[in-house]
DNA sequence: GCCGTTTTCGGCCCGACTGTTTTCAGTCG
């Protein structure tokens, strides 16, 4: 059993724990246990072999004597007692009615014991029923989110986020390499898009073992996979299966001759490749999956590499990013496709926690992390006080914190010779009033001050629009955070009026910031196309919580590209960090 | 259930917000 698999073992039994109302600190040591096991980065399963010394488990910090046989438990039966006597109490489809907005663990043990409702379905049919409101506590407001929060769950669920599947793609890739004569795996459809989620994941293999009369073999080393589920499907050069997370892979072995072409058939969209197949007839050639070929005698122009086939229609070559058929092709003909934006082109962050309030690693830590990935300035934004449970910053705590800062600051700027600068800052919360939760004399104090919504929305749009206008009236406040409120797979797209947002926003010179972390990125390509309109300035942050997080830029990058966004879009491409504060807005009395 | 001891049990991140109340329970981050 892998150690992700343990966790979620883990994760569960507390939410089952939950339901049954248990000690909630007995709660929170599963709940720890599970993060701690998900951050080992060795395998648990040769820990915890009978014969193995059970010391080694015991080491990890958040797993004592009962957590350990828990976790022997799993390796052994694949089950423990304590998740087995719940299971016979509660159902394992409640934990899902957990993740809709408003269903905490009392309400779900509630509807359970009352109706016995215990999935999703059940759940609509008693509120539509009307059977909800006669329960404590439940009134129509309450009722009418729950259906609108059921009806957004359906239509996300089935889809994966992109960092995810990026996971999921490189071990399957990583499995499928090992067998001798494969030395090239693409994933191509929306996860080499990039758009925010995929549906399923398109893995491209080619390499020698993958010519037609030796192809079978490669066929059945991916048909025995492992991490298989179900095989769905199994063809000359085709394997499809699911994985336990009902994630689909179709796995396609191609000869090498025609890698090009299969790699632009199966990247997409579909509505691009439409439009591209139409461009293709009017110059006498036919695409498909195998080849371009000419109409007349089916000779082959391109199939080799993308690259080709663009070409042979008379196209710059369009990026992934931009095959949606929204402009790119036109824009190709007339060599006008903009110069996209790139991870190189990024030379700060401006938004990392540090373990002063939720994050894992040091001040210096997290700038040393930045500086070896190239960056020349960051800024430290930890958590303000309104936030306790991420150990929020009161006023005291984050003046004493921008002075740590400074001094360290002072410190690398010795070390590496100015390469590296840390900016103080912080992230404060736009309270209901939109108000801020610090003092103005503390904001003084920072250099970068991200404002951002981290409460509900559960008020009407406009009043809650009306809550971020006025907290980045605050002078002091440089970039707004997470502007939409949207949680990715979780809410509207729209929770609040972007567009008068934005509107206030470019008309201050506030930045709007797009959260790279895809975990809790908040605005998507259409959104920045927006602010772009707007004229707002644009940074791209990770948010990072440690000093993996930073590599999550990424993912930031490729939502900007989808956008068609170039470095000059994007205020942390300027090359140092006064040229960056230079550009943003200007501090109050400077 | 874990941890760190005051070596045998007490402490363990908590404030903002909503909907339903009529003083607060439950959810969220």
């Amino acid at each position: 059993m892998d150690n992700i698999t343990i966790a979620r073992l883990l994760d569960e039994t507390a939410a089952l724990l939950e339901i049954d109302a248990a000690d909630p600190f007995r709660i929170r040591s599963y709940r720890r246990a599970a993060e701690a096991v998900e951050q080992q980065t060795t395998q648990l399963s040769t820990l915890a072999q009978p014969d193995s010394d059970p010391k080694l488990l015991l080491g990890i910090p958040g797993i004592g004597k009962g957590m350990a046989a828990n976790i022997l438990a799993l390796e052994a039966t694949g089950t423990m007692p304590l998740r087995e006597d719940l299971l016979l109490k509660y159902k394992p489809t409640m934990l899902e009615l957990l993740r809709l907005p408003g269903m905490g663990p009392k309400t779900v043990a509630l509807v359970w014991s009352a109706l016995q409702v215990s999935d999703i379905d059940a759940l609509e049919a008693a509120a539509k029923a009307g059977h909800l409101t006669t329960l404590p506590r439940m009134g129509e407001k309450f009722v009418t989110k729950l259906i609108k929060g059921i009806e957004d769950y359906r239509r996300n669920s089935g889809r994966f986020r992109i960092d995810d599947a990026r996971s999921y793609a490189d071990k399957i890739s990583a499995l499928i390499l090992e067998f001798p004569g494969i030395d090239t795996i693409t994933p191509a459809g929306s996860l080499r898009r990039g758009r925010e989620t995929v549906g399923d994941l398109d893995l491209l293999v080619t390499g020698p073992a993958c010519e037609p009369e030796v192809v079978a073999a490669a066929v059945e080393h991916v048909a025995t996979l492992p991490l298989i589920d179900k095989l769905l499907a199994k063809g000359q050069n085709k394997v499809s299966f699911t994985l336990r997370n009902n994630l689909q892979v179709d796995v396609r072995l191609l000869p090498r001759s025609g890698y090009g072409a299969a790699l632009q058939y199966f990247t997409g969209s579909k509505m691009h490749n439409v439009a591209l197949r139409q461009r293709a007839l009017k110059k006498g050639l036919t695409l498909n999956e195998y080849a371009l070929a000419r109409l007349d005698d089916n000779t082959i122009v391109a199939s080799a590499s993308e690259a080709e086939i663009y070409q042979a229609l008379d196209l710059d070559y369009i990026p992934p990013e931009l095959r949606e058929n929204s402009g790119e092709l036109e824009a190709a003909a007339l060599h006008q496709l903009p110069q996209l934006i790139e991870q190189a082109d990024i030379r700060g962050d401006l938004h990392m926690h540090t373990e002063a309030s939720d994050g894992r690693h040091t001040i210096r830590q997290m700038a040393e992390a930045a500086l070896a990935r190239g960056l020349r300035y960051i800024a430290i934004t930890d958590h303000s006080k309104a936030l306790a449970m991420t150990n929020g910053l009161d006023d005291a705590r984050a003046i004493a914190h921008v002075q740590r800062i400074r001094q360290i600051n002072a410190e690398l700027q010795d070390q590496y010779e100015g390469r590296i600068t840390v900016l103080p800052g912080i992230e404060v919360d736009i309270l209901a009033d939109g108000t801020l939760d610090l003092e103005d004399a503390t904001l003084a104090q920072m250099d970068i001050v991200i404002a951002s919504v981290h409460s509900r929305f559960d008020q009407p749009i406009e009043e809650t629009t009306d809550r971020v206008l006025r907290a980045i009236q605050n002078p002091h406040v440089r970039i707004l955070g997470h502007p939409t409120g949207r949680l990715l797979l979780q809410r509207e797209p729209f929770a609040l009026n972007l567009d008068t947002i934005l509107q206030h926003a470019a008309q201050l010179g506030v930045a709007v910031e797009h959260n790279a972390h895809p975990a809790r990125a908040d605005l998507n390509d259409l959104h920045l196309r927006l602010a772009k309109q707007h004229g707002c300035k644009i940074v791209v942050n990770t948010d990072a919580h440690n000093m993996e997080d930073l590599s999550m830029i990424s993912y930031g990058i490729t939502q900007l590209r989808r956008a068609w966004l170039t470095p000059a879009d994007v205020l942390n491409t300027q090359p140092t960090a006064e040229a960056l504060l230079a550009n943003m807005r200007p501090k109050p009395g400077a």
